[in-house]
DNA sequence: TTCTTTGTTCCGGA
DNA sequence: GTCCGGAACAAAGA
């Protein structure tokens, strides 16, 4: 059985059937050990903040192992298909490309953006235009670029948009090497919350001073779309 | 009690 | 038909 990713999609390929899992907002996979018939009480599943009442499914395992899913949100689902054929699963198809791959790219955004009248903010956050994005790494992208969030995503100059996309293959760079960002109940797979979250420069800095430096803007939240918004009144425009 | 958090889906309006 | 944005939904904690 081999897993991959497509997204933010955990892809468990069995025989027959693919499983596709997503993990929410606070999803997580624990491994409970056994050895000689005793349960090993690692410290990542019992030293840690994760409490059984949010253990939702028990994989037992043929080595005897078992694979807990824990989510305290509950935002997280399981999907299962009965087909294994990986591009005939529409749910899959119309994902965009991932932010890292050659094909999210200047030529795309062009052309992806200019029948469109989007702002970029919802641009971004659309996983069939690049899928993989969420609220936080938007908000840092869109700050790293000084664009404001509800600039018109036909309206981006090129030199801006070339900018942009350096800018999210950045961020989301610098926050898998830390280990994920992260908010509250996160958790990496060592158990730990990551630490990309100290290094937010507009996300949850609502009427703090602008972090970049020979900028005397303050931070602004407002709401896109239901979703919090953060941006500099100053450079971002 | 209300608000916030996430990604996704649905729906009305343009 | 297509595009857009807002609302709703899931659950739980502050």
């Amino acid at each position: 059985m081999r897993i991959s990713r497509r997204s933010k999609y955990l892809i468990f390929h069995f025989k027959d059937k693919l499983l596709l899992v997503h993990l929410g907002m606070s999803g997580k996979f624990l491994i409970k050990r056994k050895k000689n018939n005793m349960i090993i009480k690692t410290s990542f599943y019992y030293d840690l903040n994760i409490l059984p009442q949010h253990n939702h499914i028990h994989f037992i395992l043929s080595n005897g192992c078992t694979l807990i899913y824990n989510d305290v949100r509950r935002f997280g689902f399981f999907l299962i298909f009965e087909n294994t054929k990986f591009n005939k699963i529409v749910f899959l198809k119309k994902l965009g490309p991932e932010p890292f791959s050659n094909m999210f790219n200047i030529k795309y955004f062009e052309k992806f953006v200019k029948t469109r009248k989007k702002n970029i903010k919802n641009l971004l956050m659309d996983q069939t235009f690049v899928s993989g994005l969420g609220n936080i790494y938007v908000n840092e992208a869109l700050f790293l670029s000084k664009i404001h969030p509800l600039t018109q995503c036909n309206s981006l100059k090129n030199k801006s948009m070339k900018n942009l996309i350096s800018n999210i293959k950045k961020i989301l760079k610098i926050s898998i090497n830390r280990g994920g960002s992260l908010i509250k109940d996160f958790k990496n797979i060592h158990g730990t919350s990551g630490s990309f979250q100290g290094l937010f420069n507009v996300y949850g800095r609502e009427n703090k001073n602008c972090s970049r430096i020979s900028c005397n803007g303050k931070i602004k939240k407002i709401s896109i779309s239901n979703r919090s918004s953060f941006y500099c009144t100053s450079c971002q425009y």
